[in-house]
DNA sequence: TTAAATAATGAATAGTTATTCATGGGGTAT
DNA sequence: ATACCCCATGAATAACTATTCATTATTTAA
């Protein structure tokens, strides 16, 4: 299992994307993988201490692309309003744009509750940033004082997913991060009536 | 394969949720089931068609239980904003009442997409609850009319199962219930003060 | 050019486990 | 008591596929 990461490497993450996402991870083969990567079935076990490794890797990498991405959304925002929506619009424009990875997280990450652990999941990383982004919202005066903070950013991150789930498991078929903005005014304003 | 719903039809239905919800499905394995249900290996047989037969029928069961105490639970309302307080409290308290259920729903279901149409899924029947509680509102004039209905459901429902998942993931240590009437005024007046 | 090291191959292995089915027990009616 | 039927049993089967490793190919260094 040689250490640094080749263009096989990637080749082969990306292979084991495809096939996963299509398939699944229990029903996935090795053998699918190598012949989508164009080699041969032990050459993954050169890069790869075993399956399981693959799907782990696999998701590592895409987590710390999508969060460099999404800290770097959030810096944009000049106060917490508009981090908040720089945050949903890089999330939903992210899955948008690799479906594989949506499909797998959507759907494989939450069945391995062993590795759940050794997975660096979106959920956690993200949480933090909501935290802060409603604490300073609450500084701001654009926030209620009396918010219970873990309740809100799970109701918030919940929200998200089960849009992009709901988009996933529709096939992908109409465009996700226009609902951005109105999934973000719900957030704030929610769903009664300004009276 | 007997039809009948026997008392050892059920037993074998509740072992296997037990032992589901322990290992998950892919790693319980019939002989875990069966011991766990006192029965031998051939006996699961003679109730399921196979190993994915029994998933589905836990889920079928459990889904038809829990939606008729929810369409109880939104009967009692007078108006949507108190029908939609039932049904959260309803699904909180359903979930924290059968932890199995709260973690194979939370964690199998959407693994098996190509038995996905087979289940009855909580999600199906629970956006069409939301879409009349919403429209409802509408009319009531409790709710915006301006509301993309599509989203708003899809959005409460994520919330909810967000907070409930966040609650397997901690080992369902504390109260879920208690969440509910928070969880919808966060939903009704969102988490911006109402300057 | 040659030797050594490194990388890739894919057929064989080995372990797992869902499912089957020939057998046996126990109740019921004749 | 005997024949019959319904269940239940669990050892044997059969299929699947992750992983290994002896062999071959390729690259690197001298």
């Amino acid at each position: 299992m040689q250490k640094n990461k080749s263009e096989k490497y990637n080749n082969i993450l990306n292979s084991a994307g495809c096939v996963f996402a299509k398939y699944g991870f229990h029903k996935a083969t090795i053998s699918q993988i190598a012949s989508q990567a164009g080699v041969a079935d032990g050459t993954l076990y050169l890069y790869f201490k075993n399956k399981e490794d693959i799907l782990c890797q696999y998701t590592n990498y895409k987590s710390d692309m999508v969060f460099k991405k999404m800290h770097a959304a959030v810096e944009k925002g000049k106060n917490a309003e508009e981090k908040l929506r720089h945050l949903i619009r890089c999330h939903l424009s992210e899955f948008q744009n690799d479906k594989d990875m949506a499909v797998i997280f959507r759907s494989e990450i939450r069945y391995f509750r062993d590795i759940e652990s050794q997975i660096k999941d979106i959920s956690k990383v993200y949480l933090e940033l909501l935290s802060e982004i409603i604490e300073q919202g609450q500084v701001e005066g654009s926030m209620r004082k009396d918010l219970f903070v873990a309740l809100a950013k799970r109701y918030i991150l919940g929200a998200v997913e089960g849009v992009i789930s709901t988009w996933v498991f529709a096939g992908g078929r109409y465009d996700l991060e226009s609902l951005a903005d109105p999934l973000v005014d719900l957030y704030l304003t929610g769903v009664k009536g300004s009276i």
